[in-house]
RNA sequence: GCGCCCGCAGCUUAACCGGAAAAAGCGCCGCCCUGACUAAGCGGAGGAUGCCGGUUCGAGUCCGGCCCGGGUGCGCCA
C-alpha cells in the first residue's frame, strides 16, 4: 500500500459505521458467564425508553464503554448490560399530551386501549437512543437488552412486592403524600426539590369564638388551606400567648368553625407572629402536630388541587382552583378586616422534579415501603466499606439520606407502569399476590369471595429500577449469569440519582441477594455549558451529542468528552472546541500511519522488535515512553481517572510519537530499526487508545502489522513486553532540550530554518 | 441554618506524596510548503495561582480566618 492510496484527511464517516456493523455482527460485545475468568460487569443505567441521547449520556456512558473495552482487553469476562426504563411519569406525561392534541383523554380511551397505545409508542421510539449509542461507538452486549416492563423484570417486581408485603415491609396507609397536580400522581419525597420562590407572607387575625379581645394573629403563606385549619399552635413557653392556650377562635373567612389554641414545641416564637395555623391535611409540619395532639385532619383540596367540601364545609370556595381560592379568600379577609398585612417573602417551595409543578401535600391512602429496616444494612455496607464511592465525598450524600430515611411512597396514579399486584374484595379486604389466579385462590380461602377488583395504581418507576442489578440477570430464577455476574464491580452514574437509584439498589440488593449489587460507585460529573449554566432547551444552550458526532466523528466526541472529565470534579464545563481538537488529534494519528506505511523499506509482517543493541537512542526513548504511557493509562482507568488517561494518550501520541519520534526516524541512521519500532509503538498505542477511540484505533491497527481479527478483543499492552531503558531515555531528553534551545536561538536571530543550523534532530545522532 | 465542590494566563483546564523559572490547548503575535499531517510544524508575548495570616528549608498544593462569585446536597419559619 502506498500513501497516495490513503486520503490525507481521516474521514470518520467512511470508517465508523463499517466497523460498528462488523463488531455487532461478530458479537464481539457478547459474553457468556465464564467462571474461568474474572468477571467485569457494568449494569447500564437504563435510559428512558423514549429518550434521545443528550450530553449527559456522553459523560456517563462513555466511561462505561471505556471501562468495559479496557477490561475486555485485559482478558476478563467483561460485559456491559444494556436496557431501558419505562419511565412511568415522564412517558405518561407525553402520552397524555399527545392524546389531548387529538381531543382524547386517558379515561376516554380506557386502560386497555391506553396501554396498547403506550406500548406501541415505546416500541416506536424505543430503538432511537440505542441507535444513537451505536453511532457513538458504545458497545454493550446488545443480545442482553432488557426493559423494565418486560416479562422477566415484571415478574421480579411482583415477587419483590409480594415478599415485602408479607414481611410487612410494604403497607397501605393514609399518610401525607406529595401530590403532583400536573402529573396527577403522587411522587416520593426523593422526587421533590425545593426551589426558592418569591411569595407573600400574610398576617391574618382569627377572632375569639366567645368574643372578648381581638383574637390571635397568625402568619401564613398559604391562606387557601385555612379552610382546613383545626387549631392554632403557639410555643408553650411564649409569654405573649400562654394565657390564650385552651381558648377557641373562629376560622376565617367563613367564621363557622371554632378551633382551639394549643401549645406545641415545634412552633418558633420568633417567626411571624409566633402563632401558626394548623392544617394537618396539607402541610407536613402541621401533620406532625396533628398526630401529636390527636387532631382531626380534614382535606380541603382534592386531587386536582381544587377546594373540596367532601370532608368539611368550605362554603362558596368549593370547586375553586387552589390559586383562585387563595385570591378569593384574601379578598374576603380584606373585607372582613382580618387581613392585617401582606409582605413579600422569599422561601423554598416544593417542586416536582419531573414536571416542575408546585407540590400539594395531601392526606391520602397510598402504598409505602417501610425503609428503616432496609436502610440500616445499606448504611452498614457503606460504613464497613462494602460499597465505596469515587469520589469519596458522595458517600456522605448517600449516608446523609439513609440516616434521615422516610417511608417510600410507591403507588402512582399513572397507568403506564407495573400495576400493583393488589386486589380488593367487595368488603374492602386486601389481597396481595403475584398472579390473579393466586389472588383468587387466596381470596376464596380467606375471604370466601371471587369478586376481586384490582388496584388501579402502578409502582414508582424506581421500584423496578431498584431491582435492575439482579433482575436483568434473571432473578428470581437461578441463572449462571446471576451466579457469576452478581455483584458487579462498578456502577457508573450521575450524582443526581444517588438516592433515587443507587441507595435503593443497595437496599434491595442486600435484601434479596444478601450482597451489595456493586462494590464501587463511580459518580460522573454533570455537564454544563462553557459558562457553567445548566444545559436546557429553554435556555437554548443544549448541545446535541449527535451533532458533534456528525461534525467531528464519534472518537473525537468521546475523546473530547473524556479529556474534560476530572476525577474530583463534580462538573464539566463542556467546550465543543475540545471535540474539534480531538478530530485534529485523530487526523494526526491518521497521518502518522500514512508516514509509517510510506517508509521506503516497508513495514515488517510480524511484530518483533530488533535486539536492544541495534536500537537507536530515539528508539529506546520512545519504547520507554510507551512503557510509561501504558502504565499511566492503566492506572488511570483503574482509578476511574478518565481525564488523566485521555491526557496521557494525547501527549504520548501527539507530542512524543509524532513530534519527536517520527522526526527522529527521518534521520539516515535510524533506518535499520525504525519500521519495526514504529510498528510496535503504533500498534501498542492503538490498543491503549482503543477504549477511548474505538474506531480510529481499529482502522489504524488493522492497517499496520497486527495479530487477530479485531482490536476489540486484542490484548491490552503488557508492560513486561515493552523494553525499558531509562538512561537512554534521559540522554534523548537532554538532546530534546538542546534542540529546543537551538530552535529558540534560531528564531531570535531571525535565521531561516533552512539556513546553516541543523534541522529538527542534528544529523549523526544515532 | 448544616454541609460539599470550584475559583490559577483573555477562555477552558493541568500541576503525582508540598519540591527547580506554575504547564497545555484554544485565542493572540511572528515565522514556516522541513520525507505523514496547513485540521499541520516552529518560535513568542501573556500569570503577585481571590485576600490576610500560619506551618515548612520550600505552599497553587497543608492549617486558620476573611471576601466576593459560581455550582451542588440536606433541612427549613407556618
Amino acid at each position: 500500500m502506498t500513501v497516495s492510496e490513503l486520503p490525507k484527511q481521516y474521514d470518520p464517516k467512511s470508517v465508523e459505521p463499517r466497523h460498528y456493523q462488523r463488531w455487532e455482527e461478530a458479537a464481539y460485545f457478547h459474553e457468556e458467564p465464564d467462571p474461568a475468568r474474572p468477571p467485569f460487569i457494568i449494569c447500564m443505567p437504563p435510559p428512558n425508553v423514549t429518550a434521545r441521547a443528550h450530553l449527559g449520556h456522553g459523560s456517563t456512558y462513555t466511561p462505561m464503554d471505556v471501562l468495559t473495552r479496557y477490561h475486555r482487553m485485559l482478558g476478563e469476562n467483561a460485559d456491559w448490560l444494556p436496557g431501558t426504563d419505562h419511565a412511568a411519569i415522564a412517558t405518561e406525561t407525553v402520552l397524555v399530551r399527545q392524546l389531548a392534541a387529538e381531543g382524547k383523554t386517558r379515561d376516554s380511551l380506557g386502560r386497555e386501549a391506553y396501554m396498547k397505545r403506550a406500548w406501541a409508542w415505546a416500541g416506536e421510539t424505543g430503538g432511537t437512543i440505542f441507535e444513537q449509542f451505536r453511532a457513538v461507538g458504545f458497545g454493550p452486549d446488545w443480545q442482553r437488552d432488557r426493559f423494565t416492563m418486560d416479562e422477566g423484570l415484571s415478574a421480579a417486581v411482583r415477587k419483590v412486592f409480594v415478599d415485602l408485603y408479607r414481611e410487612r415491609l410494604i403497607y397501605r396507609g393514609k399518610r401525607l403524600i406529595n401530590w403532583d397536580p400536573k402529573a396527577k400522581s403522587t411522587i416520593s419525597d426523593a422526587e421533590v426539590e425545593h426551589v426558592e420562590r418569591d411569595a407573600f407572607l400574610w398576617r391574618i387575625r382569627y377572632p375569639f369564638a366567645r368574643g372578648g379581645g381581638e383574637g390571635i394573629e397568625v402568619a401564613t403563606t398559604r391562606p387557601e388551606t385555612m379552610l382546613g385549619d383545626v387549631a392554632i399552635a403557639v410555643h408553650p413557653g411564649d409569654e405573649r400567648y400562654k394565657h390564650l392556650i385552651g381558648k377557641t377562635v373562629l376560622v376565617p373567612p367563613l367564621l363557622e368553625r371554632a378551633i382551639p389554641i394549643i401549645a406545641d414545641d415545634s412552633v418558633e416564637s420568633e417567626f411571624g407572629t409566633g402563632a401558626v395555623k394548623v392544617t394537618p391535611a396539607h402541610d407536613s409540619t402541621d401533620y406532625e402536630i396533628g398526630l401529636r395532639h390527636n387532631l382531626e385532619m380534614p382535606s380541603v383540596l382534592d386531587l386536582d388541587a381544587r377546594v373540596t367540601g367532601a370532608e368539611i364545609g368550605v362554603g362558596k370556595y368549593e370547586g375553586m382552583d387552589r390559586f383562585d381560592a387563595r385570591k378569593a379568600i384574601l379578598a374576603d379577609l380584606r373585607d372582613q378586616e382580618l387581613l392585617l398585612e401582606e409582605k413579600p417573602y422569599r422561601h423554598a417551595v416544593a417542586i416536582s422534579h419531573r414536571t416542575d409543578a408546585v407540590i400539594e401535600p395531601l392526606l391520602s391512602l397510598q402504598w409505602f415501603v417501610k425503609m428503616e429496616p432496609l436502610a440500616q444494612p445499606a448504611l452498614q455496607a457503606y460504613r464497613d466499606g462494602r460499597v465505596r464511592f469515587v469520589p469519596e465525598r458522595y458517600g456522605r450524600t448517600y449516608e446523609q439520606w439513609l440516616e434521615n430515611i422516610r417511608d417510600w411512597n410507591i403507588s402512582r396514579q399513572v397507568w403506564w407502569g407495573h400495576q400493583l399486584p393488589v386486589w380488593y374484595t367487595p368488603g374492602g379486604e386486601v389481597v396481595v399476590a403475584e398472579t390473579e389466579e393466586e389472588a383468587l385462590r387466596i381470596s376464596a380461602e380467606q375471604h370466601g369471595t371471587l369478586e376481586l377488583t384490582r388496584d388501579p395504581d402502578t409502582l414508582d418507576t424506581w421500584f423496578s429500577s431498584g431491582l435492575w442489578p439482579f433482575s436483568i440477570l434473571g432473578w428470581p430464577r437461578q441463572t449462571p449469569e446471576l451466579d457469576h455476574w452478581y455483584p458487579s464491580q462498578v456502577l457508573v452514574t450521575g450524582g443526581d440519582i444517588i438516592f433515587l437509584w443507587v441507595a435503593r439498589m443497595v437496599m434491595l440488593g442486600l435484601k434479596f441477594m444478601n450482597q451489595v449489587p456493586f462494590r464501587e460507585v463511580c459518580v460522573t460529573p454533570t455537564v454544563y455549558d462553557a459558562q457553567g449554566r445548566k444545559m436546557s432547551k429553554s435556555l437554548g444552550n443544549a448541545i446535541d451529542p449527535m451533532d458533534l458526532v456528525e461534525k467531528y466523528g464519534a472518537d473525537a466526541f468521546r475523546m473530547g468528552m473524556m479529556r474534560q472529565i476530572r476525577l474530583e470534579s463534580q462538573e464539566v464545563r463542556f467546550q465543543e472546541s475540545r471535540c474539534e481538537e480531538a478530530r485534529n488529534f485523530n487526523n494526526k494519528i491518521w497521518n502518522a500511519t500514512r508516514y509509517a506505511l510510506a517508509l521506503p523499506e516497508g513495514l515488517p509482517r510480524a511484530m518483533t522488535l530488533p535486539r536492544a543493541e541495534h536500537l537507536t537512542i530515539a528508539d529506546k526513548w520512545i519504547l520507554t515512553r510507551l512503557h510509561d504511557a501504558a502504565q499511566t493509562v492503566s492506572e488511570a482507568f483503574d482509578a476511574y481517572d478518565f481525564g488523566v488517561a485521555a491526557e496521557t494518550l494525547w501527549r504520548f501520541i501527539w507530542y512524543e510519537i509524532c513530534d519527536w519520534y517520527l522526526e527522529a526516524t527521518k534521520d539516515e541512521h535510524s533506518r535499520a530499526t525504525r519500521a519495526a519500532v514504529l510498528s510496535f509503538v503504533l500498534n501498542n498505542a492503538m490498543r491503549l487508545l482503543h477504549p477511548v477511540g474505538p474506531f480510529i484505533s481499529e482502522e489504524v491497527w488493522l492497517t499496520l502489522p497486527h495479530d487477530g481479527q479485531t482490536i476489540v478483543t486484542a490484548s491490552w499492552p503488557d508492560l513486561a513486553e515493552i523494553p525499558l531503558d531509562r538512561d537512554a531515555a534521559a540522554d534523548f531528553e537532554a538532546l530534546q532540550r538542546t534542540v529546543e534551545r537551538l530552535r529558540n536561538l534560531r528564531a531570535e536571530i531571525g535565521m531561516q530554518p533552512r539556513d546553516v543550523l541543523p534541522l529538527e534532530i542534528p544529523a549523526g545522532v544515532p
